[in-house]
DNA sequence: CCAATTTTGCAAATGAGTTGCAAAAAATGA
DNA sequence: TCATTTTTTGCAACTCATTTGCAAAATTGG
């Protein structure tokens, strides 16, 4: 009941908003997207749309990634290119946040602070730039790692 | 003669003095990036470099690439995807900055500030990460750009 | 229901980056 | 110096993520 405890609006719900068409491969793919648990690349949001509606077809995900993009309802990563050359999606959060990948063992930590907020305001401020989308990766060793050696 | 008015220590020269091996095609390559007045991706290095060493291989301009990441000594950018998937280079400097990418006219600027860096220590401090590459890309309207709307 | 518009699957294309391999170059060491 | 070993290179073929043209299918708006 309390506003604050509700959770934010699901990707369709945004999507529909917006007066796009929301077809049944579009649905699927969205759902994957709002429901995963870890970073997912291009093909594995492939095959998990499947599952839920087998006509899926790579293009379709990728023509409704650029358009997710687009719409800011979805960020694009690179994760250091941890594992190549391709994009990880997630949900744009209320929140930035700062990815750490780790070099050793691939984990990827998310970082949110105030400092990050403070950065972006200044970036606004100081360089009259208008930010639309904000990308900090950081690369090296988790604090797991980082015991073993550098 | 004041240390501090010193350029830095040229590529070519760091390269050799770990102890690597400087042939003609490296050092073509090492002085173009050296010499870049602007962010420049693979293909126009290869293109470049080879107007002073024709010899020179795109393998060879990839794989030293690599090298130099290892090495620390060049930075891989992807500049938000301003021009597709393609990623441009740079020579690491003293110090870290911010990139920022206008969608509108294409324009990319440097922003280098005292609450990035006190970031980077926050990132090491609080998550126990040790950190060995930062990229932070913001994409947006420069402040030219974003006088005449959004 | 009909005409106009949007979205889709398919298959082929694109393009950045990588790799296996044999030849060339550089280092090593007698 | 010369032979041996190691590293680097060019070449050509390849990989693989992403994009595109197009005709068919789905949706929308009269």
């Amino acid at each position: 009941m309390d506003p604050s405890s509700q959770e934010r609006q699901s990707l369709v719900e945004e999507f529909a908003a917006k007066g796009l068409r929301l077809t049944s491969q579009r649905r699927a793919l969205l759902e994957v997207i709002q429901s995963a648990k870890e970073h997912l690349d291009a093909k594995s949001l492939l095959r998990l749309a499947k599952e839920r509606d087998s006509s899926v077809n790579r293009a379709t995900v990728y023509r409704t990634l650029e358009l997710l993009k687009k719409l800011r309802l979805v960020d694009e990563l690179d994760l250091m290119h941890l594992n190549g050359e391709k994009h990880y999606y997630e949900v744009r959060s209320e929140r930035d946040h700062i990815h750490l990948a780790c070099f050793r063992c691939g984990k990827i930590e998310e970082f949110g602070s105030a400092l990050f907020e403070r950065l972006k305001q200044e970036i606004g401020r100081e360089c009259g730039f208008h930010i639309n989308v904000v990308r900090m990766e950081v690369g090296g060793s988790c604090s797991d790692c980082a015991k073993h050696a550098d």
